[in-house]
RNA sequence: GUGGCCUUAGCUCAACCGGCAGAGCAUCGGAUUGUGGCUCCGAAGGUUACGGGUUCAAGCCCCGUAGGCCACC
């Protein structure tokens, strides 16, 4: 461990920690990176292949996006990292100058499938785009993430799914993903890029604490918080959170629970004490036409829409909101167009990323603990608007 | 005008020797959380063109009517 504890932080996390014995463990921060700062609590848009499916650079920043996440696994495939090296690197492949973070091909390993190996030495599985045997060991994810050259790399893990899992196999998904830790660590060379640790450890709270420890106890620049926003429970899950983020309260690296985008799940993480954030649920809902609005969940589809002239959201300042009516997107989902597409998962973005605007302003005036009871009790979160008005009529 | 074939869910079509009328698409609703890019799940939908007949039982067999297609005149 003594050998890399010499690396030199190509970030720097700046935060003001909230009153201890608070009411709530939200926190402010700002993340400079080479690219760029970035405020927390942050949500990064998901770009598997270089894009932001539907949106171009242009869009993603008038959504407001400061940072978004890319994948290593997908990349390395098609069109493979070195050719992306080759052309200059990520950022100027996809002629995006802002903070990328790319996703280490972990949760791909769980997600694509039954064919897969899992050894010390890493995880063979097929590929899903032409059934090849391929390898992904600890040192190769770094190697792929160097050459796409994001602003920050994440460590090949093992997340496991804690309801199709024994304790035992999370205990061992857990240990080696420590192991492979230390070997990504030994690994990783560029200095313009961190490099973020992913604690594991199931629903366990023995497991998650050891797991904190664990990876807390290495250098590097980031904690992720893994293997959660899955079949697990919101009570579950804050309760990993409440175990987790106290044992890093003293520490100054910023943490980013993985997967996580519905907004009331981000507000409960960032409640209990949670910087960073990503999803592919507002951009993948969006293309299948559920737009999130403040009171609610309008799905597109539905036959009420197509004669209704207002805009999804009133006052909404997104290229969909300002021009177009609920009834144009109704008629471009049902013709299958592809502005559809476009339009609301430019909605749901800016939707989300100004949900997380709202929480960073209110931690800064102290008023969090106020918006969170209101947005909770009002329940609005992304279930259907429909449902939440009879809810209100039927209680009056 | 004559002959042949046809008419089943909104659409396109299945349904063995007469034995509980189905599918795809469309419609209606739901799902989706470190993305395998038009996905997944569910629901509703029928006087089998109409009127008779035979039969324990008819979408199916018989008669008639209406409509459609083809060929011939």
């Amino acid at each position: 461990m003594s050998g890399h504890s010499q690396r030199r932080s190509p970030i720097r996390f700046e935060t003001a920690g909230p009153p201890a014995g608070g009411e709530t463990r939200a926190r402010v921060g700002r993340l400079e990176t080479p690219h760029g700062v970035v405020e927390t609590p942050v949500f990064m848009p998901v770009g598997t292949n270089a894009t932001v499916k539907a949106l171009d650079p242009d869009d993603l920043r008038e959504v407001g996006a400061t940072i978004i996440l890319a994948n290593t696994y997908h990349l390395s495939l098609r069109p493979g990292h070195d050719r992306i090296a080759g052309l200059g690197g990520l950022h100027r492949f996809m002629a995006w100058d802002r903070p990328i973070l790319t996703d280490s091909g972990g949760f791909q390993v769980v997600s694509l499938g039954d064919l897969r190996r899992i050894d010390e030495e890493g995880v063979t599985f097929r590929s899903h785009l032409d059934g090849a045997l391929l390898h992904f060991s600890p040192e190769y994810a770094i190697a792929v993430q160097e050459a796409l050259g994001a602003d920050i790399a994440v460590c090949l893990d093992q997340p496991v799914p804690p309801h199709a899992s024994s304790r035992a196999e999370v205990a061992e998904a857990t240990a080696r993903t420590h192991r492979w830790a230390e070997r990504c660590l030994q690994a990783h060379q560029r200095e313009d890029q961190a490099l973020f640790g992913i604690i594991q450890g199931g629903l366990e709270e023995d497991l998650r604490t050891v797991s904190t420890e664990a990876i807390a106890g290495l250098p590097f620049d980031g904690i992720c918080i893994g293997g959660l926003a899955g079949d697990e429970t919101p009570v579950q899950r804050r309760a990993v959170l409440d175990v987790v983020v106290p044992l890093l309260v003293d520490d100054p690296r910023p943490r980013y629970l993985m997967g996580l985008g519905s907004p009331l799940d981000l507000l409960d993480a960032v409640d209990a004490g949670v910087d960073m954030f990503d999803s592919v649920l507002p951009a993948r809902v969006a293309r299948n036409g559920s737009l999130w609005s403040p009171e609610g969940r309008l799905n597109l589809r539905n036959a009420r829409y197509l004669d209704d002239p207002r805009p999804v959201q009133e006052g909404c300042p997104c290229r969909l909101c300002r021009t177009f009516s609920r009834a144009y997107l109704a008629h471009l989902f049902r013709a299958n167009e592809l502005l559809a597409h476009r339009l609301a998962t430019c909605h749901n973005l800016t939707f989300t990323l100004d949900f997380m605007a709202r929480i960073r302003s209110a931690i800064r005036t102290g008023t969090f603990p106020g918006l969170k009871r209101s947005l909770r009790d009002s329940q609005a979160d992304t279930k259907g608007a429909e449902t939440a008005d009879e809810g209100r009529v039927k209680s009056e």
